[in-house]
DNA sequence: GTATCGCTCAATACACTGTATCGCAAGGAG
DNA sequence: CTCCTTGCGATACAGTGTATTGAGCGATAC
């Protein structure tokens, strides 16, 4: 609004505020842009203001290339399904779906907020289809899955293991974090609630867990429970 | 404001709007109400202005018996927690775990808002504690399970994939409602979106899935995953 | 009986959300 | 040069969770 006299220079003025710099977007500069903010600060930092604020628009600029913050929440998603590498074709059954669980897993601990949207809205996107379709065709036609439905309840198990395996991880993760200690001290010192608790006697077998169990790491827990998953397809299916 | 005359007769007053009905509180009241909105209409019904409007209070008396909103969630899960029923002391390890998993699936079915809180959240309030102990209880002292490093293994595999599957099952539920179809006519019909998708070749398991498959009723799906689940425990707990 | 204190609850206020609407300004067509 | 279209930004609105403030009232002290 001040209109600047022409011939005076101003060294160092800090941006034109008029027009900060109109960039052209794109919908994966605004994925992108809102993955960045969630990965730093969680879900709750990805408002349209803000991820329009990080690339320098104002909010209503993104509704040009989305059409609701939800559609934004699943190309979030699917870009990371996009990041998962998977299991070539060829692959026995079974290190492929552990494969594909390790990837899965990975990728829910680099994008912590990937568990929050996952499996809590149907899947569409391109990417998470090629990752269905990876995840099926490493069952489909070995002589264990001799129909689509073996294939798919097997799959389907596997991959609801997983999600709630990876949820309740990253849900731990996050609770250690917000009280500052660890598993281990949070069971033995957890405020006094928990102590309270457990002296009830009303809870000895979660007094036995908290005092002797051995709290090997998580890495090893999901291992072990996806084993258990496996080896329980195995059985059903056995090869002829 | 208007002061009435004092003997005049007004004989359909909708509610003296001065006071309209002191209702004392209590967390109790505060949890079902919320509960009950949760039911109707969702989570995004949960709202504390809502919640107290359906108490007849303003919106900040709910902060004498809540600490925050997080609080009123947790109370509700662990409401929900309180109303499964647990496999009496005694029960064999499998029937006790399938009857713990039929008990969640069902009251998922219920609280369908449920399985976009559990598994996202610690859990520490008294039923759900409870409904831990019981868990690990069925599994605790038998012979397949010499150490509660077993039982926490086994239960915790349990644990994940019943939220796992749960989870997916409701989110597909509401897929079908919001697209007005069932999960068949969904995949065959589907907006053209999948019928393009799938056109292009590039999914071709993923296609057999869509029209060749059985898709029989979730309830079947979910008793199958689980009973994988269940084999692969026996599977390295055979009882010695 | 009166005055004061303390407590409870409601109203207001604030910062923030997603999104509908409107008006401006720049670019292309005649 | 003028007119029209189109895309973008500012503004606006209804809603959220919660901090603060103020009013009313019951109980206690004198």
């Amino acid at each position: 609004m001040s209109s600047p006299m022409p011939n005076e220079l101003v060294w160092d003025r800090p941006e034109p505020p008029s027009k900060p710099s109109p960039t052209p977007l794109s919908r994966d500069l605004i994925v992108s842009a809102a993955i960045r903010l969630a990965d730093e600060g969680g879900l709750d930092e990805v408002s349209l203001r803000k991820v329009a604020a990080a690339l320098n628009a104002g909010p209503m600029r993104l509704y040009g290339y989305i059409e609701t913050k939800d559609e934004l929440l699943d190309l979030m998603v699917d870009e990371v399904y996009g990041e998962i590498e998977l299991p070539p074709p060829g692959t026995g059954w079974r290190e492929g779906l552990t494969q594909i669980a390790a990837g899965i897993r990975a990728a829910a601990k680099r994008h912590e907020w990937f568990v929050d949207l996952v499996g809590g809205r149907p899947r569409r996107g391109p990417n998470s289809l090629r990752h269905m379709e990876a995840s099926l065709a490493t069952l489909e036609g070995k002589p264990e899955f001799p129909t689509i439905d073996h294939v798919l309840g097997a799959v389907g198990t596997v991959m609801a293991f997983v999600h709630g395996a990876v949820r309740g991880e990253v849900t731990e993760a996050r609770a250690e974090r917000s009280t500052g200690m660890t598993e281990e001290q949070w069971q033995r010192a957890s405020g006094p609630y928990i102590e309270r608790m457990l002296a009830t006697g009303e809870f000895p077998t979660l007094a036995k867990v908290v005092y002797d169990a051995e709290h090997t790491n998580s890495a090893a827990v999901f291992d072990i429970g996806l084993s258990y998953v496996l080896d329980g397809i195995a059985t059903r299916h056995t090869p002829a």
